[in-house]
DNA sequence: TCGATTTGGTTGAAGTGTCACTCACCCTGC
DNA sequence: GCAGGGTGAGTGACACTTCAACCAAATCGA
C-alpha cells in the first residue's frame, strides 16, 4: 500500500482534484514533519521552546525590551490567555518578568532579563541555520518566490471577509460584533 | 506598523537572504493561521478534532475497519503515546474502541464504531470544502505543483539521513545508537 | 457624577502532546 | 526450555492551549 504516511487518505481528497490532493497531503505531511523538527532542535541546541523563542524575538526586536502583554498577544496572534500562562512560565524560569504599568493600572508590562537575552542569542543563529538546511538549501529562486506568493495569498484569504471575524476574537472578544468585513488586520 | 503578525521578526532572519527571510516569514504565518483555522472549523462543523479525523481517515481507510496501534501511530508519525493517549480519549467519546489482537498478546487493534463512521461521514465534506476554499481556490495549476513540490523535497530532506534519526524515535526507542558523534542533523 | 460598558490582564479547569518509564508478550540463541 | 533482548502498548507527570469566568482599572454616556 505504498507506505501511506497520512492523513488525508481517501475520503476527504475525492472532492479535490487529484494534483490538489497530492498537493495537499504533501503539504500536510511536510508541515507537520518540519514544525517537530524545528521544535525538536530548539529544544536541543538551546533550552527553550518555540513558543519561548518567538516571545524573546518580539522583545529583543524592541528598543528598551519590554512590551505590553496585550501588544504580544496581537503580534504572535496568540490568544491573552495563552500569553498570560507562558509569561508566567518563563517568568518562572528566569527568562522574562512582569512590571506594571504606570501610565494605566491594569496594563503591565513583560521585560526581557539577561538570562532572556542571551537565551535567546543562544537560540537564533542555529535555529537559522536549521532553517536554512531544511527548506532553502533545497528551494532555486522561483520556488522561493512561489512559496511566499502561495503563503501570502493563503493568509491573506485567512485574513479577510468571513474568515477574519473570527480571528478577530483576538482583538475583541465579541465575535457577534465583528461579522461584516472589517477588523483583524484589514491588509492594505 | 504595517500589522506585524509574526515571530520572525529580526534575528532570525539575519542570516537568511532577504527573499529568504520574506518568504519563511509568509510561510510561518500562514502555516500557523491555516492550521488554526482548520481545526476551528473542523470542531464547528462536526463535533470531532483534526487529530480524531486523522485518526477515523486511517480506518475508514482499510476495509475491515481495523488498524493495529503501531501501524495507526506509523501512517500518522505520531509517537506511540500519542496514539495511546488519543484512542483512549475516543474510546471514552465511542468513536473507536479496542480490541487484543489473537495472534500478537501484545497487540491491540483500534476499531471504529458506528459512532465514529457517522462522525467522519459528517466531518469529511466541509473539510475538503475548506480546503478548497482557503487554499486550491486560489492557486492556479502552476502554484499547485510548486506546492507539491516543495512540500516533497522539504519532506524527504526532513526523512532522509541523519534528520531521519531523530524521526526513528518512532521505530525504535533505542535512540543512543542512532548518533554516531554529532547527532542534531549535520549537512551533508 | 455615577452607573454601565469596555479593556487589560489573570485564573482554573479540561483537553492535548511529550517524555520517560513500565509491563507483558514474542523470539532467538544457547 | 529458558535467559536476554526486542517489540507492542499503556501510564503518569508535566508542559502547553483553549475556553469561560473573573477582576479591577479605565472610559463612556446621560
Amino acid at each position: 500500500m505504498m507506505c501511506q504516511l497520512f492523513p488525508y487518505a481517501e475520503p476527504v481528497t475525492r472532492w479535490l482534484e487529484p494534483e490538489q490532493q497530492q498537493a495537499w497531503r504533501a503539504y500536510v505531511r511536510m508541515q507537520g514533519e518540519l514544525n517537530a523538527h524545528l521544535s525538536r532542535q530548539m529544544s536541543v541546541d538551546s533550552d527553550i521552546s518555540m513558543a519561548d523563542f518567538a516571545v524573546l524575538v518580539q522583545l529583543t526586536d524592541t528598543r528598551d525590551e519590554r512590551v505590553r502583554v496585550l501588544e504580544l498577544a496581537r503580534s504572535l496572534h496568540w490568544e491573552k490567555s495563552r500569553i498570560s500562562h507562558h509569561v508566567a512560565r518563563m517568568e518562572k524560569r528566569g527568562l522574562v518578568r512582569r512590571e506594571n504599568c504606570r501610565s494605566d493600572g491594569r496594563g503591565s508590562f513583560v521585560v526581557l532579563t539577561d538570562l532572556g537575552r542571551s537565551a535567546i542569542e543562544a537560540a537564533a543563529p542555529s535555529h537559522a541555520e536549521t532553517v536554512r538546511k531544511l527548506v532553502f538549501d533545497l528551494l532555486d529562486d522561483s520556488e522561493v518566490t512561489a512559496l511566499r506568493e502561495i503563503s501570502e495569498k493563503v493568509f491573506t484569504r485567512l485574513t479577510t471577509g468571513e474568515c477574519a471575524a473570527v480571528i478577530a476574537r483576538c482583538d475583541a472578544d465579541d465575535p457577534m460584533e465583528v461579522v461584516p468585513e472589517e477588523s483583524g488586520c484589514p491588509e492594505a
